[in-house]
DNA sequence: TTTACAATCCCCCGAACGGGTGAGAAACGC
DNA sequence: GCGTTTCTCACCCGTTCGGGGGATTGTAAA
């Protein structure tokens, strides 16, 4: 919970201007971003790039105080492109704007090493706010983001499809499997026959609708997220 | 993305107070709390449990707008007292609150339903602003928070134990066998040799210290997450 | 240039696994 | 009491897997 000792951020006190970078490659999107940041008291785009390849090049070279990125971009994406420029500059926060919901991008932005997740139908304050809050160490998202990213871990709760139910020896069964335990080990662990844990085995991957314990695993797993 | 249609919140609205209930065992805090809501307009600070056995029994009667919820009571967790207060309430939002930042309670908490979490040394006007959010169907965090859980996010991205380096070719593999993939399938798909996937894993399964697959794949998902 | 490593492929062997079938005992519901 | 489900165990059979060898190419580092 310690703030990020963040270059950037002493040179903006010093220049009292918070640079920004853009990274958009839509036009028009691009420069209506540009004029609400530049209309702010105290941000100064110094940067507008209208591809991921640019950004690569130009943004090391000027050094922001923070990244906006846009994540549609047309060769590289801008999930990929955040995880670029993190490994060149990891102290610089890169703040994702994009306009889909979809909790696959989410998940992708945030693992590519994005500070911060925003939709593009945030209000002009609200990115103001947001950007002076990546800067402070925090990791903004609009309310309806950090809603899905707690979904996310909901999702693990009692584990399974509810539609598949197992019973508790299949359940405790299971749990060792994904522990990667093998029948005999399962078998001695429960003081049970060997037999007997393939039977229940068996029964565990009809249930499932899967072939092996590996793939059993992956699917029990994939639930539960945590 | 939509909000959820909660009749709490229409009570609320028909009433012009927000009917708030608290959980928190330490009387000063309690009482501390209970002011500080109580001095915000339209808020009702209308419940004040001590307890964990407590909240279960009142809250569920007094059908509050919103719950704030202490983590650390004496019997029975805030975790575990939010789990099952969303057995039976699941539409009334929870706002965990805390003084500790471990990342561990927090994603239990959140794991547990709950639908905000705030540090308790969050600013009042914060609390407030949280209290609406969640009520609007957002999931209120602070930056801090935010941040732990972005974080989290992170750690999983290029997943492994960093002592453990596996090779381009083998990562590729170890994802296939996440999906349940046999090594048949894993060599029609990457157009190898089936021989070629088995030396693959060898050297997977070496570098990880497991023996089998199972294995193999409940170590790499148990180390991200998502 | 020599060394090192990644990636590709091959064979052998024994152990583990998955599918099918069947069956007895205990527990629960009606 | 009777049927259902759960838990337990067994045998057969073919496939897959994991561990042990070893070989070749190409690239990158030393």
């Amino acid at each position: 919970m310690k703030p990020i000792p963040s270059a950037a951020t002493g040179e903006a006190s010093s220049k009292s201007s918070l640079r920004v970078a853009l990274v958009e490659d839509q036009r028009d999107t691009r420069e209506s971003w540009q004029r609400l940041i530049s209309s702010f008291p105290d941000f100064e785009c110094i940067c507008t790039c209208a591809s991921a390849e640019e950004a690569l090049r130009m943004i090391p070279l000027v050094k922001p105080d923070v990244v906006l990125m846009d994540v549609f971009l047309p060769r590289m994406s801008g999930i990929e492109c955040t995880s670029r420029l993190k490994s060149m500059l990891p102290q610089t926060p890169i703040v994702i704007l994009t306009a889909s919901d979809e909790d696959e991008i989410l998940f992708l932005a945030l693992e590519s090493g994005a500070d911060g997740y925003l939709l593009k139908r945030t209000k002009p304050m609200e990115l103001r706010t947001a950007l002076l809050d990546v800067l402070n160490g925090g990791a903004p998202m609009t309310s309806e983001i950090a809603r899905h990213v707690v979904a996310s871990f909901r999702r693990k709760g009692s584990g399974l499809d509810p539609s598949i139910s197992l019973t508790i020896r299949e359940e405790e069964i299971l749990v060792l499997l994904t522990k990667g335990y093998s029948n005999k080990e399962i078998a001695d662990y429960l003081s049970l026959s060997i037999e007997t844990v393939r039977s229940h085995l068996k029964n565990i991957y009809t249930k499932m609708h899967v072939r092996s314990r590996a793939e059993a695993v992956a699917h029990y797993m994939a639930k539960r997220p945590g």
